[in-house]
Parts: C-alpha cells; sequence; structure tokens
DNA sequence: ACGGTTTCTTAAGTTAGCTTAAGTTTATTC
DNA sequence: GAATAAACTTAAGCTAACTTAAGAAACCGT
C-alpha cells in the first residue's frame, strides 16, 4: 500500500475521536515511521522496551504472556485500524514482560515516543487522542477482569465473538482459547457441545 | 483529625512522586472537600456518576461489582493513603456500574473533576501526579488479568497477602475470596490446608 | 501436488473449585 | 452482657475445566 494511503487511514482513524487541522496532520505525519512484519515475527519479546505507539494498517497482532510453565496468554488481538503495544512497557518505560506478535504479514505505523511526546505540545488534539485511547484500554482491562470473574467459558467465547467479530476466522483456535484462558481442547469441546 | 493534618497528608502523599510548590500546595488545598462515612456506607452506587477522585485519610474502603447471579466481585480494596474510585466512571463520566464502599468509619479527602481538570492547567505537577496513578491503576489492572489467568486460587492468595500486607487483617475474610474470584467456603479450605 | 508442519478434535481419567447445608465462632447492638 | 446478626468452618456430593494421548484435518512451502 501506498505510504500517502497509510497516513490517510490513520488521520481518517484518529478523526474519529478529535478533529486535526491541516498543520497538524502535517507535523503528526513527519513523526511516522513504516514498518511491515512477516508472519508469526515478533514486534517487542521480554527485555525489550516498547518506545513507539503502533497502529495496525494491515495485518493482524496480538500481544502474549508466557507464564512460569511456559503456557501462552493471550492478553489483546487486533487487526487493521486498531492499536496493539505492550502499555505497560510504554508508559512505564520498563522492560517488557510480553511479547507482541504479527499473527500475519503485517504493515505497521510506528510513532515514536520521544517524538509524540514533544508532538503532544504543538498538536494537543493528538494528546486528547491518546489520552481517550488509554482510558479505554484500561475501561477494556477492567470489563475484562469482572469477565473473567463472573462469567463461564462458554459465556466468554461468545463475548469474545462479538466483541471480536471479525478477528475470530482470522486467529487459529489455540490462540482465542489462550485468550479466554482455557485449553485448546476445552474451547473444541465446548463448540461442539453448542453446535 | 484536624483538617491541617488531613491536608499535610494528603500533600506529603503527593510529593512522593511529584514536587509541589508552596502555591502549589495553597491552589490545592483550595479546591479540597472533606467527608466522612460511617461503615458499609456507599460513596458510589450503580447508577450514579464518579465525579471526584477519592483519597483515603483513615479507614479502609472497597470497590466491588455485583453480577447477575448476584454474586459479589471485589476489584479494588484500599486504605490509609490510597485512592478509591470507580475509574471507568470518573474518566468517563458515565453512569458507574460498581459499588464504592466504606468498610470501617471512613475519612476522604475528595477532589472535584472539575476544579481538578481547572488546577491542572495552574499546577501541571498535579497533573503529573494524576497521570502517574492513572497508569498504575492500568498496569496494576494488567498485572491483575495475567495473574488470574496464570495462577492457582492458593497463588494468588499468597500474592494478595504480600501485596496488601496491612489490609489483610482489616477486611472480612468473604471479600477477600470475593477479590480472589473464588468462595469463601474454598478460601477457608485452603487457608486450612496450608496452616 | 506432495510431505511436513501446524492446528483441531475426541475421549478417558483427574482435579480444582463450587454448592448446599449445618454448625461454630466472632462482632454488634441495645 | 444477652441477644442477634455477621462471618467463618467443615464436610459431602457435584461439575467445569484440565491432562494426556492419539488421530484427523487443514495449511503451508517448495
Amino acid at each position: 500500500m501506498e505510504i500517502e494511503d497509510q497516513i490517510a487511514l490513520l488521520v481518517e482513524h484518529i478523526n474519529k475521536d478529535v478533529t486535526l487541522s491541516k498543520t497538524g496532520i502535517k507535523k503528526l505525519s513527519s513523526i511516522l515511521q513504516f514498518k511491515t512484519l512477516h508472519k508469526k515475527e515478533l514486534l517487542i519479546e521480554p527485555g525489550s522496551t516498547a518506545n513507539t505507539m503502533n497502529f495496525i494498517v494491515q495485518g493482524a497482532m496480538r500481544s502474549y504472556y508466557l507464564d512460569e510453565n511456559g503456557q501462552e496468554h493471550t492478553l489483546q488481538l487486533g487487526i487493521e485500524q486498531w492499536w496493539i503495544n505492550d502499555l505497560y512497557s510504554y508508559l512505564s518505560g520498563k522492560a517488557s514482560r510480553m511479547y507482541v506478535q504479527a499473527l500475519e504479514r503485517t504493515w505497521l505505523i510506528q510513532l515514536p515516543k520521544t517524538e509524540l511526546e514533544e508532538l503532544y505540545h504543538h498538536v494537543p488534539e493528538v494528546s486528547n487522542f491518546f489520552r481517550i485511547k488509554i482510558q479505554s484500554a484500561y475501561v477494556a482491562l477492567q470489563e475484562r477482569v469482572i469477565e473473567n470473574m463472573s462469567e463461564d467459558a462458554y459465556e466468554r467465547y461468545n463475548n469474545f465473538r462479538n466483541t471480536y467479530k471479525n478477528i475470530e476466522q482470522r486467529v487459529p483456535q489455540y490462540i482465542i482459547a489462550s485468550y479466554l484462558g482455557v485449553t485448546p481442547e476445552f474451547l473444541s469441546y465446548l463448540r461442539k457441545k453448542h453446535s
């Protein structure tokens, strides 16, 4: 995809929440970086530090955590026009304990933290935009804590299918299981039972 | 407790993360409100909107969610010098779906949202302080999602005891169970088994 | 189009955590 | 300081979800 088109997509996305001026768009454009990941490639891994915000132009990604037993726990999934990151590492500046991985060949627009924070002073709408995004990340997490505590696996699976309608088909089932917090075998069993 | 002493506590707490000037402290002081809650009294309930930040001067509080089966799920616990709120409602301005309740007779300092946001412009250290607090709230939530997915109930109970050392003794066990996501009976069983 | 890898399914046996119910201890209140 | 309410324990029976293992299906890559 042309870089111009990629930028247009990002601007359109941001304009859903705030209103960017012409000069705001120009200044924003000047800090953007473009990156392509092939399937299974890692953007972030434990020990590295997240120093960009990452917008998915095309493709699919996930962030996951590997526990002491080697079990994967998917925290976030995203496709076109979602943001993907380890916000913990990005916000705190500390080393990540997570993996952020491409699930397909993926095109990203990256906003480096230093430049972005500088940009906040000149284009406050961008600052507002990310404040809104981080708030909704918080809300989504809280939603998930509540859901995990009050619903059984099949209810959570149904919620997932509603929330991530377009994503379900593109992501292997064992990753969905690791997002829901069940084994792939058990998810397979649930699907059969309720079909 | 004297109001002067309460303010001193709050200022001392904020000064752990940022540095307030004399005039900053003065401006901050001018927007504070003071509230006392008796045991079991609700600060926020479903339908109401959180429009203050709440600092616990003395006492203990929790936030919890009531699911469709009438089951309580405790999301946050706090004692002296913790902040307690439904951040979702505060940040979004939408009606809360949670309860925020005093577990003992509790003294709060409240910072009304409108005044606080105005204050941000004049005392940016206060703005920084709350940005830091909201980030750590996010991090704590993510920690919890990971923990709930990768640890069994007894491990989570031990984590809880480490993280909330001083709180455990002051909070009924059934509330701790509702925080951990297990029944009170099962927590009781675990405690006996490992004692 | 074939061979290998990755993903998904099925099923039997097991376990962590739940439900119900009754009894006991600990707090509150008047 | 009794009376009542709130919180905690114990135990039996149950169920959701896990483990292990093996086979089937889908999906690459050359």
